[in-house]
RNA sequence: GGGAGUUUAGCUCAGCUGGUUCAGAGCAUCUGCCUUACAAGCAGAGGGUCGAUGGUUCGAAUCCGUCAACUCCCA
């Protein structure tokens, strides 16, 4: 069969993915194999794939394939997480610009309909995409956590936690984003540092009966739109210039409430003018000093972030309105000092990058942190779970869980599992499994309702709350627990993800996994970094520079993407996303497809009988190399390295097999190829391209079964890894030999402007003859030699060069430039004498001598001999010249 | 403000518990080649005071201290 000149993806990747799928190579069931298990962090329903789930799937379907290859039963379970907040708002958006609907006229039954049609509509792009890179995943088990299973899962944790006490409702300052109108978790919140500006204000003292003093105190805040609910000053009562104000009270402008003038220690003398206004409603540290000194709270916005009723002034206006408008207020009265550049850092929300997070107090669900971390924890520190790269996340981790908050999972919003907490007429609630189980519970403390009486809460839960159960509900380990399936998939090999949501998602699996069934959810957690662009920027939509993956893979081919991306991905670090990478790939696809063509054009005409031993210097040297790669790659796949198990495995494909050993086992022109060598060169491409196969699947399987007939069902995907063979040390100090002599001969013919085509005459001084004898033929070959002769002596006229401790004379018709030779002899021995000088110097130093280890004092008599060895020849070279 | 990490060739990074000619790889650069698998290629080459500075040691890119720059996480 004719190959093409080039290897063209697109058709390889289509014909065989199809192939996999109809053969099931990706599906998974129970059996008596050990079982290799990983879950993919779920992406967003809506989402598509960019370049960091690339990275991410593509590592998973590298450790996937390897396992799969490994004798595991492989089983990688696809899916997507409902993303509460996102989708609903995309949801929102879709309903107001296509169809004129707003999200107030519509029940929650039919806007969940809505958001279900949307999902069905968008939800299944991610998975195409991730079919296109060459995933194997077991297609069958697509799971999504508002499935119905999954759902019912959801509600049963929280009504076990919330009876075991690990659930609670309460009033609490959350973050609140003021757009999607729902609280958000200390997770959901970023932050940026901005520019802002300190206003001072004055505010009028009074004494305790009511009389102003004529005084004034000047508080400094970022925030004036909030004075409408202060309800103290505080100033720190070591403070000399306050002291006196004790049993005071101020004059809160715009609203004249006359509020107290309180002393704390949590008051910086040194920051602004050292008195603070306390606005217990609208900040985290005023609150929690509000709860301290009983302040009255009066929260002075609404929930969409306009100013409310209770701010008295500027009703109905946003805040960030009011905040000019306070100004020019204070401004007018003669109440604002002044007006000072302050850097400070604002929380933004995670969905909404561009909303300011307003702290808000208000009623929410709570899960209690610190009993489930706890054996979290302790998974991590004792290393049940692993965490990959080395310690550097584990800092991390341990400090987030020493001090971890607890979690508020309520969410003003519908798109996700509704709390089942049923509320009576009388406020009174019960939270259950649905409204009759509800019912009965409420009848048992002597209450008598119907479902008509109950009222469900509105809110619903947090998409973390669903998606920490994954490892497990991906198996129905929640909803049918001690299934076979759970039983036998759980806890899941290796979860792979960014280190960005270790605490959102790692954290709260393994607590999840500890508390449901009291084992760790994996075994490893692999860590990828961000993927930036190669000036080092996050990929944005804003910034534009994050490129759409599917026209990449048309342009360069899955294989070359994976490549790419994988090559230039060292464990844990961030990815500087470079096409040029994904350019060496798709060389690389060409490389190993002209090799391909190469040893196909051997097969049509050998000679000899394929199952005589061959006894190839080659062959022989490839076998141990092939050996010692293979055994690398085993320790780095163990040690997460695959960006250094790739770099291997290109430079024994691209160096070892391409440029030495099919050159030096490539028949002469029109020559037949010996039947012994063809069928072993056959066998060593198959073994490379199933050591590449997890990296680059779609090439290395259509290289393997064009290499040979296959019968049905031999397919590379499922070819099963032997046991490295033994390393021959002498042999691979043998073909470093070989390689360094040709080298240096080549540089030799170079740097004297000896034409390619030009034959020389090789001359040999050495004292292992025999090694060079059997590889006279490859060697000139290499160097393009006519004639290899030995010799004691050295030759008048040639080129003279010194490799390791032998000596070579190249003799040729190019009248040669003595002077240059002279030069880099010359140059050589210079710096072999002050190598040998430093070598001397340590061992003559007697500390040396007795301090080190036998071996290192061993190793540097070595190098003295050797250069001593080497200094005589070139000396002895140089004298003939 | 607290914590972690990084700093090695023009770029991206390897260099494990100090000791082989240890200063490496890939990409980029330069030189010579259309050699009958591959010019998306072949054969070669050049390039670095290992961030700075002290210390430990017979010996430091490697261990310790201080400083500087950058990155990330947390408040």
């Amino acid at each position: 069969m004719e190959l093409s000149k080039n290897f063209t993806p697109a058709a390889a990747e289509g014909k065989w993915y199809q192939h996999w799928m109809d053969k099931g190579y990706f599906r998974s069931k129970p059996d008596n194999r050990p079982p290799f298990t990983i879950v993919i962090p779920p992406p967003n329903v809506t989402g598509v794939l960019h370049m960091g789930h690339t990275l991410n799937e593509t590592v998973q379907d590298i450790l996937v394939r390897r396992a799969r290859m490994s004798g595991y039963n492989t089983c990688w379970v696809p899916g997507s997480d409902h993303a509460s907040i996102a989708t609903e708002a995309k949801v929102v958006n879709m309903l107001k610009t296509e169809k004129g609907i707003e999200k107030s006229q519509l029940t929650r039954e039919e806007f969940l309909k809505y958001a279900f049609e949307w999902k069905d509509k968008y939800g299944g792009i991610i998975y195409s995409q991730i079919k296109k890179l060459g995933c194997s995943c077991d297609w069958d088990r697509v799971t999504f956590t508002m499935d119905d299973h999954y759902y019912q899962a959801v509600i049963k944790v929280f009504t076990d936690l919330y009876s075991k006490g690990l659930i609670y409702r309460g009033a609490r300052m959350i973050n609140w984003d003021p757009k999607a109108k729902t609280a958000l978790s200390d997770e959901e919140v970023q932050y940026k540092d901005i520019n802002g500006k300190l206003y001072h204000v004055q505010y009028a003292i009074t004494d305790s009966e009511n009389n102003l003093t004529g005084e004034s105190i000047t508080i400094a805040t970022q925030r004036p739109e909030t004075i409408m609910g202060d309800t103290a000053i505080c100033v720190n009562p070591d403070d000399e210039r306050y002291k006196h104000l004790a049993g005071h009270y101020a004059i809160v402008p715009l609203v004249n409430r006359r509020v107290p003038i309180i002393f704390d220690t949590y008051v910086d003398k040194e920051f602004g003018t050292g008195a603070l206004k306390v606005t217990p409603a609208h900040d985290i540290n005023d609150y929690n000093l509000g709860l301290k000194h009983n302040l009255e709270i009066v929260d002075t916005l609404n929930d969409d972030g306009t100013l409310s009723t209770a701010a008295g002034v500027f009703i109905g206006e946003d805040r960030f309105k009011a905040r000019k408008k306070v100004i020019a207020a204070l401004d007018e009265q003669g109440l604002l000092v002044k007006e000072q550049e302050y850097t400070t850092r604002l929380g933004y929300s995670e969905r909404n990058p561009d909303t300011v997070v307003e702290p808000r107090i208000s009623t929410q669900w709570f899960v209690k942190m610190a009993e489930l971390a706890k054996p979290a924890l302790d998974a991590v520190v004792e290393g049940n779970v692993k965490i990959h790269p080395g310690d550097r996340f584990l800092a991390t981790y341990k400090y987030w869980m020493e001090n971890v908050k607890d979690w508020c999972i309520s969410r003003q919003l519908w798109w996700g599992q509704q709390i089942p907490a049923f509320y009576a007429p009388d406020g009174t609630f019960e939270v259950a499994q649905n409204v009759d189980a509800a019912i009965a519970q409420f009848k048992a403390k002597g209450a008598t309702y119907t479902a008509a009486d109950l009222r469900q809460d509105e809110d619903c839960l947090d998409t973390w709350f669903s998606s920490w159960l994954w490892p497990m509900e991906v198996f129905n380990g929640i909803s049918q627990p001690d299934n076979e399936e759970i039983n036998y998939y759980y806890p899941t090999n290796v979860l792979v993800t960014g280190q960005d949501i270790i605490f959102f998602w790692v954290a709260r699996m393994i607590m999840a996994g500890q508390e449901y069934r009291n084992e760790k959810p994996f075994s490893d957690v692999y860590f990828t970094g961000m993927v930036r662009d190669k000036q080092g920027r996050k990929m944005s939509k804003q910034l534009g520079n994050s490129p759409d993956l599917l026209e990449l893979i048309e342009r360069f081919g899955a294989d070359a993407v994976r490549f790419g991306i994988m090559i230039s991905s060292p464990a844990g670090n961030d990815l500087l996303f470079d096409e040029a990478a994904l350019e060496q790939g798709s060389k690389f696809n060409n490389k190993i497809w002209n090799a391909l063509k190469l040893v196909k054009m051997w097969e049509a005409n050998t000679t000899g009988d394929a199952n005589t031993a061959v006894d190839h210097f080659a062959i022989r040297w490839f076998e141990s190399r092939l050996n010692e790669v293979k055994t690398q790659i085993a320790d780095q796949f163990t040690d997460f390295k695959l960006s250094e198990a790739l770099k291997a495995l290109y430079s024994l494909i691209w160096d070892d097999f391409c440029s030495w050993y099919l050159e030096w086992v490539k028949p002469g022109f029109e020559q037949p190829c010996d039947a012994g060598i063809y069928a072993k060169t056959v066998y060593f491409f198959e073994e490379l391209m199933q050591l590449l196969h997890p990296f680059m699947p779609f090439l290395t399987e259509e290289v393997y079964q064009l290499l040979k007939e296959r019968p049905a069902g031999d397919d590379l995907i499922i070819r099963q890894y032997g046991a490295p063979g033994t390393i021959d040390a002498k042999m691979l100090a043998e073909g470093q030999l070989a390689k360094e002599v040709i080298t240096s001969i080549r540089d030799s013919r170079n740097k004297h402007q000896i034409k390619p085509k030009e034959e020389i005459v090789l001359h040999i001084d050495t004292l292992q003859e025999a090694a060079f004898k059997q590889i006279e033929g490859m060697l000139s070959k290499q160097v393009n030699a006519k004639a290899i002769n030995y010799t004691k002596e050295p030759v008048a006229g040639c080129i003279t060069l010194v490799v390791q401790k032998d000596k070579f004379y190249l003799g040729t018709e190019t009248v040669l430039d003595q002077g240059a030779q002279k030069d880099q002899l010359e140059k050589d021995l210079a710096y072999l004498q002050g190598f040998l000088v430093s070598v001397e110097k340590k061992l003559s130093n007697e500390k040396f001598v007795q301090n080190a280890k036998p071996e290192a004092v061993e190793i540097e008599r070595n190098k003295k001999k050797d250069a001593e060895a080497k200094i005589a020849a070139i000396t002895e070279s140089l004298k003939s010249l």
